[in-house]
DNA sequence: CTATCGTTGTGGAAGGTGTCACATCGGTTC
DNA sequence: GAACCGATGTGACACCTTCCACAACGATAG
């Protein structure tokens, strides 16, 4: 398995050699292909898992089956941590969004981390406050923006986060259907189309199969606010 | 102080006496008024606090100057703890809603403590994975529910955490004004008005001042699915 | 090449919510 | 008691969003 990923990732780089080379030890290497889920709403967990390459999306379904996602997750990030604080099963489905590699960790093996290296509670608290941070956030935005206003922020962050440089703006290959995007910023398909084709039609984007080139950065961000 | 409500609460009941004696000699008194806050959102902060007595309301305020609420706490409950882990400013401020007395603690004081007794860093970890869970909850009822459903959820919860048996029901003394409950469920205030009405009028609640009475909780569960 | 199916693009009707406007109520101040 | 002010109650209207319907497109399988 590639751990070079996992090296750099802000839970372990202030970790010792000693330390991570054991710790790879215990991890389960999973694989998957999109649509594959990982763990479903209501499952019992004792795992977390760190990606290594691919996304995976965090959702959940409502009783009548609609659904709604958490965050979209690239490699580097870990998810799933919160079964192992919190008893209750988990509340979220994991689903990858296109072939991804994960490493999981059982609860017992971090427990051994844990005892060894206090610094690594410390990152997993971090971790859990930016993420918390994040979530405060879209909780504001679906409160206070607009469907395209949401929509335009939901690409700005995925451009932060899977944005390369294209020729001619940034390229963000986020493998996300045009429902999925709905489901991410909380609205339906056909309004996030809408939202889409306004924003070609002004020359801020170019649409391409589940990615989109960001042409006009600036007049995004300002109409994300 | 009053610390038998700290000594009962998740963080530190598998402390020690010993320890939690030391704890509480670094612990800072607050006492607010209605109105006043604790902090603002971007203030710099290296405290968390614990609710003694009384109800802290966190909020955000939008560019335009409109408020939401994330949520509001109650006597047990800690907050703030995000800044211990996450450098970044405050993002939300603490208001509080009524008399409430709080209980401080810096960062340097509780890094002391997560030194000695490991476990206590599993309990925050559980009490931000707990509100977390309780934010992603949140941010599917915004999606999923209109907002009487939400209004009705809002009352449900604020019941479990604050409800008193009463002659004809469980009387729910929240403190809040209409205005809040709307900032809590991310709505308008007159909408939230005409849902309370609807519920009074079917005869699910009655309306007291800053209170509600709920007198058919079967109906308001169901409603709020 | 053709059929199929998931995905994307668009229009229009229906409904929920925010905004505005104003009446009412209750407690507080002078 | 009168005036005042924050909080609450309620209707009308505009607007955004969802929902429904259907066309167009593109990749894949046969």
């Amino acid at each position: 398995m590639d751990i070079e990923v996992l090296r750099r990732a802000p839970l372990f780089t202030t970790l010792s050699d000693e330390v991570f080379a054991a710790l790879t030890e215990e991890l389960i290497e999973v694989d998957l292909s999109r649509g594959a889920s990982v763990f479903r709403e209501g499952d019992q967990g004792d795992q977390l898992y760190f990606i290594v390459s691919g996304k995976i999306k965090l959702g959940r379904t409502a009783p009548d089956g609609r659904e709604n996602l958490l965050a979209v997750l690239g490699p580097g990030e870990l998810f799933g941590e919160m079964a192992l604080f919190d008893p209750s099963p988990r509340n979220a489905t994991a689903t990858a969004v296109s072939e991804t590699r994960l490493a999981g960790l059982r609860h017992e093996n971090l427990r051994k981390v844990l005892q060894n290296s206090p610094e690594v509670s410390v990152q997993l608290l971090q971790a859990l406050a930016r993420r918390l941070r994040r979530t405060n956030e879209s909780l504001a935005d679906l409160v206070f923006s607009d469907v395209p206003g949401r929509v335009a922020k939901a690409l700005l962050d995925l451009a932060d986060r899977f944005g390369r440089p294209a020729t001619d703006g940034v390229l963000v290959a986020h493998e996300l259907t045009q429902e999925e995007l709905a489901q991410l910023v909380g609205a339906s398909r056909e309004t996030v189309n809408k939202a889409l084709a306004e924003f070609v039609q002004r020359g801020w984007l170019r649409l391409e199969a589940r990615a989109v080139v960001i042409l006009d950065i600036q007049r995004l961000r300002q109409r994300s606010r």
